[in-house]
DNA sequence: AGCATTTGACCTGG
DNA sequence: CCAGGTCAAATGCT
């Protein structure tokens, strides 16, 4: 047990290293990623491919199956932690990295515009993180659900006034989701809606401006759906998204807002099955580390590199095109260590959820268009 | 042409 | 009058 341990520090600490690298790498203009950054993730993955065999055969498989594999993976940090054989930087980055991964997990299983499925997850939520050995109360800090108000956690918000935006204090949903540490992190986060920017306004008091997002199908739907999308002020890798009123564009079965898995609320408890199951639906559409990679090593950040087109206006973050790409930044090297774990005894597998084939990128830039 | 973003103007409640 | 929210013309991209 204590060995597998010290082989998930390890292989977490040579993870850490490589994200460092890639860093450097990308400081230093190259373009492609470098033998040496091959190599680290050929390592990261025998190592990680060692701990999995010996956890199948230690029986912490049972543990697997009753917690979400972002709590398996923050319980290992955990443990580690415990015994004290993990340093502290790498402690707070196994964390964040950590709760990164699980805020995007659960932020893409809530239907923002489900207020039952809302705080019924963030019950859940609190309940997961309780059970975790670590729990530590992370997630309620990046994730969190506010009804009602806005105005008083706001730095000088506030405000609401006219017939329609009475709506904001009946229907008003805060979500605290986390913003790409690395390239575009102007893409505000995606949630599986696409959104049409409608306006952007200073506020008060803040020193970021905020975003008015409504339903791209408003018109043909009549969906009436909208948010509000702002940085806070003492955390500008937070966004604050605020969502009015309900999808209704979902509805109908040529709409091509949201895919339904992501369209239906939660059940009362989250299984091993149901959260690998949405990873695994997740995993076409989402070449994750590799999009990432390629935002981070590519020539022009986000979009127009290559045939990627630009969005609209001149410093566009286009909603569409946030709608595909920032979706996967937030992925991290946790989640590369997760789909390690999670890949099965192929390793090539695991391989193609982190670099996936090149010409998926550009297929899915296609279909983009 | 159609759709998206930008941005200044406008509206409304406090 | 001020601030937040929305509108709509201008502009850009495919």
């Amino acid at each position: 047990m204590e060995e597998i341990m010290s082989l998930v520090v390890h292989g977490c600490k040579l993870a850490k290293e490589l994200e460092s690298n890639l860093a450097a790498t990308m400081a230093a203009g190259s373009q492609q990623p470098s033998l040496m950054i091959s190599r680290s993730c050929d390592d990261i993955i025998k190592i990680f491919s060692i701990v999995k065999e010996r956890v199948d055969n230690n029986g912490m498989v049972e543990y697997q199956h009753h917690q979400n594999q972002m709590v398996y993976s923050e319980a290992a940090v955990a443990a580690a932690v415990a015994q004290g054989n993990i340093d502290p930087s790498l402690q707070e980055w196994l964390r964040s990295s950590v709760t990164q991964a699980m805020d995007r997990l659960l932020f893409h299983k809530i239907p923002p515009f489900d207020t039952e499925g809302c705080s019924t997850t963030t019950t859940q939520l609190r309940g997961v993180t309780g059970g975790g050995e670590g729990g530590d109360g992370h997630v309620q800090e990046t994730l969190m659900e506010v009804s009602a108000e806005t105005s008083a956690g706001r730095g000088g918000g506030g405000g609401g006034s006219s017939s329609h935006r009475h709506r904001r204090s009946e229907s008003a949903r805060i979500l605290r989701v986390p913003a790409p540490r690395f390239g575009n992190t102007e893409i505000p986060p995606d949630d599986g809606y696409t959104w049409r920017k409608y306006g952007q306004k200073e506020i008060l008091n803040s020193k970021f401006p905020r975003s008015y997002y409504r339903c791209t199908h408003q018109k043909m739907y009549n969906c009436l759906a909208k948010k509000q999308v702002q940085r806070l002020d003492d955390d500008p890798y937070t966004f604050e998204v605020t969502y009015h009123d309900d999808h209704t564009c979902h509805m109908s079965s040529t709409a091509p807002s949201a895919p339904p898995s992501q369209a239906v609320a939660l059940p009362p408890v989250v299984t091993h099955d149901q959260m690998t199951q949405t990873i695994t639906m997740q995993q076409p559409s989402s070449t994750t580390l590799g999009r990432w990679l390629s935002m981070e090593l590519g020539t022009g950040g986000s979009g127009s590199s290559g045939g990627g087109g630009g969005g609209a206006g001149p410093s566009s973050s286009s909603a569409v095109r946030y709608d595909r790409e920032g979706e996967h930044q937030y992925l991290n090297v946790a989640n590369m260590a997760d789909a390690m774990f999670n890949s099965g005894s192929s390793s090539s597998n695991s391989m193609e959820f982190i670099f996936p084939p090149v010409e998926d990128k550009w297929q899915h830039e296609e279909k983009k268009k």
